[in-house]
DNA sequence: ATATTTTATAACTATAGTGTTATGTATCTG
DNA sequence: CAGATACATAACACTATAGTTATAAAATAT
């Protein structure tokens, strides 16, 4: 899988709330499928799709424990989704352009910035 | 909108390998509509779906030059989703569940640690 | 062996996403 | 005004998601 490829399946992972909530009660602890079903109106393969998702997108690992299941968060996943937010840190903490503005500032009046910027 | 509809729709829209390279050129210029489609084997249409879902999350906006719609990417957005993966940085960190370990085993040993752990 | 528990899969419905072509609309240009 | 340019929208086909119920399969428990 390229990186894209795995930038969608993981992506598409998270825009569902149900998903969301799920890797939320992850953090607390491992949990077999019955135990992430039951705080949901929804069927037991319902909940069973969601995770072939979040396992799909390596959101989730899922061990052996007799008749269980147990789901198990993983981390690389989303890690590598935040490292391709990140590039964007800029935009939303308000530097963005400011160095394209300098740059071009500097080439349009060789090295004399205007003032006024 | 509620935040998990936010969070749904971002998602949603950087589920997509399009629409992520759309943001990465409005990384560096706002951009029309033609430009933004020139490097895709895609008809005009279909860029102007992609630009809708994007606008539709919070992710870019648009002006008017002419009859050009001019393409700015927006940060709140990007801002939130990425806000919403950090909550899970100690998960790829390695430094997961340390602290819970640690509680478990002052617990169970009312303050006196094993060593092994 | 049989029954119970837990999970997965199959078949189905409904809706949403992604692309197409054809056409409509707004703005500029001659 | 007429034509060109930039973009949006409608109608359509195809695929993917998200849910359902019914059933199969795996492991445990009696």
């Amino acid at each position: 899988m390229t990186e894209s490829e795995r930038l969608d399946a993981t992506f598409t992972a998270l825009a569902d709330p149900t998903r969301r909530a799920i890797l939320a009660r992850l953090m607390e602890s491992d949990a077999s499928v019955m135990e992430l079903a039951e705080p949901f109106a929804m069927s037991q393969p319902a909940i069973s799709k969601h995770l072939k998702m979040l396992e799909r997108a390596g959101l989730i690992s899922r061990g052996r424990d007799a008749q269980r299941r147990p789901c198990h968060i993983e981390g690389e996943a989303l890690k590598e989704a935040t490292g391709w937010l990140e590039q964007y840190r800029n935009v939303w903490e308000g530097n963005f352009r400011r160095l394209d503005a300098l740059l071009e500032d500097l080439q349009s009046t060789r090295g004399r910035p205007k003032r006024d910027n």
